[in-house]
DNA sequence: TTGACGCCCACACAAGCGTGTGGTATTGTG
DNA sequence: CACAATACCACACGCTTGTGTGGGCGTCAA
């Protein structure tokens, strides 16, 4: 991870304004739209500030632009990945950040990708629960090893992909249930990318 | 669910190219952005198409200002969730899809949430396995029966909360390991609200 | 046939916008 | 002490921008 250099208060709150703007109405604020939440009466000091925060490592700017302020790193949907966890931390400190969780990446937003409610416990011992969302990519092939959803008599399934004896297999990671072996009645929908389960 | 009105096939690209400018570039496009991209040799054409999304319910634009397009419902980070599959569809019908998957409200955009990567097998049990991801929302204290993210001596863990006999419990969802009770040695940072796991 | 709608065009205007050039004052560091 | 960085200011230039006004042509349902 780069070193970021460190911001004055004045900065800082210059940067969460943008922050702000971006999360709140989804859109960059102009310089004219600082200067005025700020109070200041030329767009110049709006300048230095975003230079500022260039050079430091925190936005990026694209010339001759409206609105083109861009937050490096910490978007919208990503959120730090923490390698260790201290105690009594009322902020995080930028060292134990082991990377960020970027949501969007989950997805890959052509319609090729739907999320499908898992029925029954026949995965759990892949840590794919009942009423677990699986996200799935649109796919007719697979390949052995990956956990797919299949159809089976025009039922979905989620199942693991396995070859035993030139044979492919719809395996479960469930003892109480048996390997289903590909044939004709069986067809690949798609290969679950991702697991995604929400606690109330 | 709100009924959408249907889009033209020219509309649609419009759409497109607006969402494919917010997700690339962080930044939607100006009126004239979009008419050179689709070689419109004036800027009328985009407004019509702007008004037509607009009633029809896909984006949200405000008046005089640079940019001000907001993309609705569906955006960017929602999924249909589907309730049956159906065999040989090349496009999902509206009927099968149960709800929508929007991977923005695992979120609460504020700075308390962050993930934490899964170490060791304790939580198998619970289908947390070894390197999910899972997320977190900072918070002292816990009800019986939540998942939460503990300190113990310097070191986090992801356990149940359990209570027996009067004293309160880190339980494993593993039979392997032993409830650790909890004292003044160990501290709740959070709670888990969601799990998420990457397939390759 | 009328009208709504989709799909385009030309041209203009005023406000919005990033940028440039010049300042002043204060503070902290080598 | 000199120098850089921070934190502001004034004013102007010229392109950018959303919007307004008015038009054309085709399709399709009422």
């Amino acid at each position: 991870m780069v070193e970021k250099q460190k911001l004055t208060s004045k900065q800082k709150d210059v940067l969460k304004f943008i922050y702000d703007a971006i999360k709140l109405n989804n859109l960059p604020p102009t310089v004219r739209e600082i200067a005025r939440y700020f109070n200041f009466s030329s767009t110049g000091t709006v300048r230095d500030y975003l230079k500022a925060l260039v050079t430091k490592g925190y936005i990026k700017v694209s010339a001759n632009k409206s609105r083109a302020i861009e937050l490096i790193r910490e978007n919208l949907f990503s959120i730090p990945i923490l390698g260790k966890v201290q105690a009594g931390l009322p902020t995080l400190a930028v060292e134990e950040i082991e990377g960020y969780l970027n949501l969007d990446s989950l997805v890959f937003s052509d319609d090729s990708t739907f999320a499908l409610r898992v029925r029954g416990d026949s995965m759990v011992g892949a840590g794919i629960m009942p009423d677990d969302l699986v996200l799935v990519r649109r796919q007719n092939i697979a390949q052995t090893g990956e956990t797919i959803v299949a159809l089976i008599e025009d039922e979905a399934t989620v199942k693991s992909l396995q070859r035993r004896n030139g044979d492919y297999y719809l395996e479960p990671a469930n003892t109480s249930y048996d390997p289903i072996l590909v044939d004709q009645n069986v067809s690949i929908i798609g290969k679950v990318i991702s697991v995604v389960r929400k606690f109330k």
